[in-house]
DNA sequence: CTGAAAGCGCTTACAG
DNA sequence: CTGAAAGCGCTTACAG
């Protein structure tokens, strides 16, 4: 029985309601300091009773800025946005401005860019991969990790994933562990720590050994992958998946391999999600500290509205390193 | 070195460089079937040319309404939402519709609600909880779930819960359990599952064992859930969790208290999430089936986009027991 | 199809 | 502070 009202009040409405202009109005809802404590009151208590909501569409039209900034993510799947998001709401909110999320998963890169442009965001944030280069999009940009492509005039933040890789081999040749196999997979990510891990192993004087290159990087390509690095190295004696969700798989495959984690096997994940902090992984894994990652660019996204000519920046935060009980001192029968 | 342009080409440079007349230009946007094909042509090649993209404020606030459609829904990090709202979009996209999505974790669902309402998106789902009844929010509104706070005039759409945990006490006494502990935690869905629980119990003629109705529903709070049920029934055969993400907690308490899954214990979870799917795992568990709960949510919306004031709908989606390897025949011993 | 017009709900700048 | 005015980029309805 519901029935919709086609009018809602307007600052013509408020302005009638306060007994004000509506010039007042709208210095009021930019919150000016030009007007009396008692006239916003007036104007504060007519929004109250009228519940005024001022439309969006008409502020930004008029303003011509929307104070919202887009974020575009890979997939809602995969959870590594939602510290970005928040580092990048702390500091963006107090300054005024509402973020707005596309996922790439379900409509490609340029059509949520696309959208974006015609929804007349203030500025973007590109996380993750992109499916091509991308000319200056006519708004302050950052693009965060991958740089496989780029936007040009883009500022970049990255979590230093070269250096979580050297955490990550540098905590496992302390336990003892040389033959340190690799499972890694398809995407720019992947691809990046795959890199850093075969120089890594180079420093630590041994070979490397992959293998999952044509998986996806979930838990089903750990899985699959591990049993590959298995087939094809049974002397190693740690396993360092590409993420989390990989050696979530990892650990399904080692299991079935009969080697117990850590007795029989190390194995190290990436990201430092939920999953690795649930007691019944307790994985040894890499914190991007995407939180941080989300306050820089926060900054970096400001700094550029504020002054759009600035040369591009470019950001790298420090991962960390978290230990828990899926990596050990290798035993004295697999040394 | 990147300057950004002030002005983006308008409907009038299209115009002008499509050598028609700005009405033309509206009418093919609109994809008017008035017009020739010659000049549509023109006129797209124009926008091409341009890289025009239409302002959606002005669009919005030309046409009184934004083809923009809002989702509250509770947190990024539950990962539920994601079916729900492939359904929905497939359902709603064809119609000319887009989805913005907000999360109530990092605003109030007030705070929230009054961001859509005041981007006039035209219609709005409510999936998950509210904290307060809400008055009729003047335009469609499906609330998908939990109807323990309600907003006025809503259609509804969930799927069958009670019906869920039917399905996994009927599996769990047809493997021969009857000692069935449950693990629950706060929250609406936790407590309408523990409620069916409760009434299942009964229908099979044993009494409930319910531990952790003080715990947050997430891995933590059904690993201490699982052991406070474990302290207080240490004969239970099988332990049922609110939701998978607290069976993952529950299969380390099992662990640390010496109980394999399944052998010395069955496990069973609720929503059939990746993790319930991760070979390591392998939980037995109820796909809600949030697909087809957002395909119904589609099409309630669109339904009553066309006719505002019919009565309130309410639909029930059935949902489907998932056996895996995490439950099995009670052994002879614990029998 | 064109062209002129009004209007959506705001912001902005300005004279008073 | 008020009031009148112009404008943001579209849609809509209408006369021709």
């Amino acid at each position: 029985m519901a029935s919709y009202p086609t009018s809602r009040p307007t600052i013509y409405d408020v302005a009638a309601e306060a007994g004000v202009s509506k010039s007042l109005v709208s210095l009021v809802l930019n919150d000016s300091d030009m007007v009396s404590a008692p006239k916003r009151d007036a104007v504060l208590a007519a929004i109250e009773r009228l519940g005024y909501r001022p439309s969006r569409a008409a502020t930004a039209l008029a303003a011509a800025r929307t104070r919202t900034m887009g974020v575009l993510i890979d997939d809602y799947r995969n959870p590594w946005f939602v510290d970005l998001l928040s580092g990048i709401r702390e500091v963006v909110e107090p300054a005024g401005y509402l973020l707005t999320v596309a996922e790439r998963r379900t409509s490609s890169a340029d059509e949520a860019l696309e959208g974006f442009l015609g929804s007349r965001v203030d500025a973007l944030v590109v996380a993750g991969e992109l499916a091509s280069n991308h000319a200056d999009l006519g708004i302050p940009t950052v693009v965060v990790g991958g740089r496989d492509h780029d936007v040009s005039g883009a500022d970049h933040i990255a979590s230093d994933e070269a250096a979580g890789v050297r955490l990550v081999l540098g905590h496992l040749s302390e336990l003892g562990h040389l033959r340190i196999g690799h499972v890694t997979g398809r995407g720019g990510s992947a691809r990046r720590r795959l890199a850093a891990y075969v120089d890594g192993m180079a420093d630590l004087g041994d070979s490397p050994r992959i293998a999952g290159g044509d998986q996806e990087t979930n838990e089903e390509g750990g899985y699959a992958g591990t049993i590959q690095l298995l087939d094809a190295y049974p002397e190693v004696t740690a396993v360092f998946a590409a993420n989390d969700t990989m050696a979530l798989g990892a650990r399904a495959a080692l299991k079935e391999a009969g080697r117990r984690v850590p007795d029989h096997a190390s194995l190290v994940g990436y990201d430092d999600s939920l999953l690795a902090r649930a007691r019944f992984l307790d994985l040894t894994t890499v914190d991007s500290r995407n939180d941080e990652v989300g306050l820089a660019t926060g900054r970096a996204l400001l700094r550029r509205l504020a002054e759009p000519s600035i040369a591009p920046l470019s950001v790298v935060i420090a991962p960390r390193l978290v230990v828990r009980s899926s990596t050990a001192r290798i035993s004295a029968q697999l040394a």
